[in-house]
DNA sequence: ACAAAATATGTTAGCGTTAACAATAAGCTC
DNA sequence: GAGCTTATTGTTAACGCTAACATATTTTGT
């Protein structure tokens, strides 16, 4: 009675049913240990957490998927993890996420709506509870996969318009048209934009910028687009496409600070001096931003507290509980720093 | 029989029951289409295909992990998802395992052997086919996790030398000797090693490092070493925290390029040419230091080719096949730049 | 032409877990 | 102390899929 073993299952996995039979006990009581909040007497909780540990049980999520019809799964989109921006994201959505036992299913979307829903297609293999999109531009299919049945979605970064659904996220219009008043404040008249990896994010800011631009009297700002990948080595070489059309070229607004710090690093090399030759301003305030030379004035983006109110706004809807908002505006901050 | 549409369910989800009755066969012939392997008249296959689409059929992977024994899971641990080099592997990963099909189940570590242990059993209960872990040093209890039952898993950054072990990667320690060679050949003798996010990896390089130096008869370097999370911030403060206990030094190598970059650009704030003044060197070679100004010498490390390899061996162990080698050098590359 | 092999499809049982219900023991009301 | 509630534990039947075996059907070899 004393010094009883329980004894190692020579093959196959250990169940819920050898920690039962370790335990002395049956399947659903060792179910309801694991699961916590069902009502057990703290003697047979312990000889079964015991039990299990002596074992080294682990649950098996496919079999209780199956069984509850609740995954505790959550599909995350983002068009890439190559960029800062998306990982930061993630990290607020699996701060939340992780808190309440649920596991993040990611996939990376390569910025390309098809590849979207093809990867949601394997996602939803695992029978998420909820969805987090990247944007709120997919095709009809993506969105027809996810009514029936009815999954929660979220909407990150971008606000939607749309009846009926969520999303958390900012003006990017917005944000671009801060750089241009940014730009009027200074004096700058001849102005530019250059982006790349043409999201419809990037392009809001774009159309935003212009946007304010005209509304403040100033002319249509020089245009550089490339549907490129962004990357600091790509900035410096749009930057020398730049003057070579507009040698008179007061402020240029970068997409985003990958672009931008390869930019502030031809000026240098170049012997631009920046500002007083060429400003240049990014978006999304990098953590290096504030430290490159000059330092780089961008738009701060609250990714990270785009993912964590995503997540909590998921978590409302799986729960069945209606979120305080459907469409959350987090803003933005202009920094002003030595570029511009 | 000529316009016959398959009837929407009206509640629950769409199973392969339901793609079997559309289809008129059976539900093993729908499982079969869609493993495509299996020997099935292409008549019948395109029948089910049609009614599958129509239905908006999507297999459940909990059910067929469940009565499979394969999940086609792999899990993954990385420290940091927020460190570009992890990102760069992990796309390596998933170029060569989602061509088999496999899902990548990640978590991270947050350089935490412990939390490394957490979230390992969490992903345990993904019942992965295969198991890839970043390093070399990890917890009894971690191991033994991976035991029962044996679970294919292979490491990466680093070789092991244990006997049964997998791994893919190169020689920290050779690679901060590299470093050491280089500063010695260019005649630097009053050099510095600089180091954050203290994990097995970045204490290799400073052995290394500290060791070719005594080998080609050089004093040892004056060294700063603090746990904080590498940062291009905290290479600036690091820089000028050395500067201030060693005015005279003439050569730093920095455990990262974040924190390179960093002191790069505190040493353009505070006026002090490198590598005149001061040679600054950094490990891993990220997209931007090839950019910076001046660019930063650095160790190339292959870790797109890491995730690449240590997914093929990991598909071999899964797959019941041998791997070529049980330990997988892939080297690195000293790029000589102009910041030494 | 007839056994043997290959091909194409179907039947049955079970993977590990939990929902729903059932049963028992213990406490409480008046 | 009968009748009620509450606390604790157990039993049974799925969940959606696939392995293993079984059964038709066709092809092949000689």
């Amino acid at each position: 009675m004393a010094g009883r073993k329980p004894r190692m299952p020579v093959k196959g996995r250990v169940t819920i049913e050898d920690v039962a039979a370790a335990a002395g006990t049956s399947m659903i009581s060792v179910s309801r240990a694991f699961r916590g909040s069902a009502r057990l007497s703290p003697d047979l909780r312990a000889r079964i957490e015991k039990a299990a540990a002596a074992l080294g049980y682990v649950p098996d999520r496919a079999a209780s998927a199956l069984a509850s019809a609740r995954s505790m799964n959550v599909a995350v989109l983002v068009p890439s993890i190559t960029n800062m921006v998306f990982v930061e994201m993630l990290a607020g959505i699996d701060a939340v996420l992780s808190e309440e036992r649920y596991q993040i299913i990611m996939a990376t979307t390569n910025y390309a709506p098809a590849e979207e829903e093809r990867q949601l297609r394997g996602l939803l293999a695992f029978r998420p509870d909820g969805v987090l999109l990247t944007g709120i531009d997919h095709l009809p299919g993506t969105l027809n996969l996810l009514k029936t049945p009815a999954l929660p979605v979220v909407q990150m970064m971008e606000l939607s318009g749309e009846a009926g659904s969520y999303s958390v996220g900012f003006s990017q219009d917005e944000g671009g048209a801060a750089i241009a008043r940014h730009f009027a404040g200074r004096g700058y008249g001849r102005t530019g934009f250059v982006a790349a990896q043409l999201d419809p994010r990037t392009l809001a800011r774009g159309a935003g910028f212009r946007r304010a631009l005209k509304e403040v009297g100033l002319d249509a700002p020089y245009e550089l687009l490339v549907p490129d990948r962004s990357s600091v080595a790509l900035g410096a070489a749009l930057l020398d496409r730049v003057l070579a059309e507009r040698p008179d070229i007061e402020a240029v607004f970068f997409c985003n600070d990958d672009l931008a710090q390869g930019a502030l690093f031809h000026c240098q090399r170049r012997g631009i001096a920046v500002p007083q030759q060429l400003a240049i301003a990014g978006f999304n305030d990098l953590p290096a931003s504030a430290w490159t030379v000059p330092a780089l004035s961008t738009v701060a983006t609250p990714r990270y507290e785009i993912g964590r109110k995503s997540a909590e706004m998921l978590l409302d809807l799986m729960c069945g509980r209606t979120p305080e908002a459907a469409r959350l505006d987090l803003g933005f901050t202009l920094h002003v720093r030595e570029s511009t």
